[in-house]
This record gives structure tokens, sequence and C-alpha cells, in this order.
DNA sequence: GTCAGCCTGACTTAATTAGTCAGGTAAAAA
DNA sequence: TTTTTACCTGACTAATTAAGTCAGGCTGAC
């Protein structure tokens, strides 16, 4: 499984803030509330997210999450990698005497590569805004 | 993790089997101790592979196994789907009331596809012989 | 100083992965 | 027909990861 529930989470949450009013920070217990995530589970998210610089933390009254960047600026890979979906989709063998198996590494960075590359090509604006008449095609994987 | 070491031991072995003289059986044996790879799991991954059709085996004096396709016509997705790697990226949300819920639904679809296009454009032909100059660009995804 | 809500770390539980082990069975060859 | 070779089967185990829970402390605007 290349993206979990946490991965998940973690996206439906930057949806859920980018699409209330970004003048004041959102408070974790909202977010939990609308999407039905348990509250200290998305605390446990929220950590790496902020740790790696993807949102912003705001403290005291009023306090609550802002996203560090605009959101046509952060990628989905990089809110997968904050919260430590390795997006690797293959262990591979550290033994390549052969030239197959040589191959086969090959083939897997490849694979490794692409998959990375869609991911980046994503950012949290493709996922909100929805532009009608384009249901297919929707994202595309730009050439490398 | 996408491809785990099941998947990997059934590629390599399948490599293995293509590179042998293809007018006999190739034993199991001789493949785990090319490999490096446990003979009893290679017996467990070889099971799956011949319940779907990838191989076939032959029993008796001079036994083993052959491939039941040309490796031209045997994709990496059909091998690793025959041993059970979920080519799934991610388990899709079952509650998708909101919008934007269904537009990451789309994305985490979008997403498998491109890598079951990536895994089906791939055959063993290609993981064995290795054309020179031509190491980048090995696998060239085919357009949807 | 109080209160909302962030912050931290340890803990639990279930599922999956990565194997091992023991004991068969089939069939060609001698 | 006996032997040999290697396939075949299923149960078992150990380690890792995923998916959370829980208790309690800390900050800072009002």
């Amino acid at each position: 499984m290349l993206i979990g529930t946490k991965g998940r989470y973690a996206l439906q949450a930057l949806i859920d803030i980018v699409e209330q009013d970004d003048s004041r920070p959102v408070p974790l217990t909202d977010i939990a509330a609308r999407q039905g995530i348990s509250l200290t589970y998305l605390e446990q998210i929220f950590k790496s997210l902020r740790e790696k610089e993807v949102v912003i933390s705001v403290r005291g009254f009023g306090a609550g999450y802002k996203l560090n960047q605009k959101p046509q600026l952060t990628t989905i890979l990089s809110v997968l990698e904050a919260v430590g979906e390795k997006a690797a989709c293959a262990q591979s063998p550290e033994q390549l005497n052969k030239p197959a198996q040589q191959s086969l590494h090959n083939f897997l960075s490849e694979l490794q590569e692409n998959t990375r590359n869609f991911l980046a090509g994503t950012t949290l604006t493709d996922l909100c805004h929805i532009p009608e008449g384009l249901e297919g095609q929707m994202f595309v994987l730009s050439a490398r």
C-alpha cells in the first residue's frame, strides 16, 4: 500500500483547510468533526506536517492551523512525504551482481520515479477546484 | 510498499527461467541456488504463479517449470497480480459525501491507473534483453 | 489567570509480510 | 517396480508496520 490512512487523512484535512475562509487558522477539532477523523490521530499527523513546514500552527485563543504556502504550491508528494508515507514502490535488491538483476533494479527505479512525478505534478488546488467538463484527464503527468 | 519480496523474487525467478535454455524445464532448486532465495519460499511463490497460469509445471524425472507464454507476452502486472501483490496504491475513502472527497477519490484512481499502465506496458523480455545505449527511457509508458 | 486547543510520548491492537517446517505426491527412468 | 527428482500442500511462527488510543503538559490571546 503506497498511501495509507495517514496520507489520505492528511490530504483530506488540508483540503478541508483550503475550503475554509483562509483569513483565520482552522482548529483541528473542527476538521476532525467535519471529516470524521479522530482528533488525537489528526494531532499526530499535523505534528509531522508542521515539522516539515507544510502547515503553520497558531497558538493561544483562536488557535489553529494554516497552510505554509499557497495551495497551488503545495504538492501531493510533499504532503505524503511529510507524514512519512514512503513513496517507495519497492525495496531494491542490494545484490545486483548479475545483469538481469541490474535490469530489474532499473525497472523498479523507473516505476518509482514515474509515481513520484505523478504525485509532484498535482497540488492541493487541483484537488479543490473541480473544473467542469474535465472529469477525464484531470491529472496530467508532466513529461520527463 | 507496492512491491515486496514476494513480487520481486517472482520477477527474479522468471527472468532466471528466461535466461536458461528454454528447451527443458528449469527446476526450482537451481533457481533458488542461483538467485539466493529459499527453496520453500520459492515453492510458495510458484504455487501462485502456476494457479494463475503464468508458468507450467513439469513433474517426474527432469521436472521443473516453464513459462506458459512467451516472455514478450508476460507482463509485469500479470506476474505481480499472480503472486497477490495488490497493485492498489491506496484504499479509497468509502464515504465521499463531499465534493472534495470525490475529487480526492478521483485522484487516487488516476494514480492507480497510471501505475497499472506502467506495469502492464513492460514484459519479461524488457527485463532480459538490455539494448545498449538506451539506459535512459528504457520503459515507455503507452499513452492512454 | 483561564481556557481553548496545540503538543508530546508512550502504549495497544490488528494485520500483513516474510518466511520455516514437515510431510506428502507424481512420473520418468533404470 | 523401485528409485529418484523435484513438485505440492498446509500449518505454523516471528518481525514489522499500520492504525490508532490515552494521559497529561504547554502556550498565549483575551
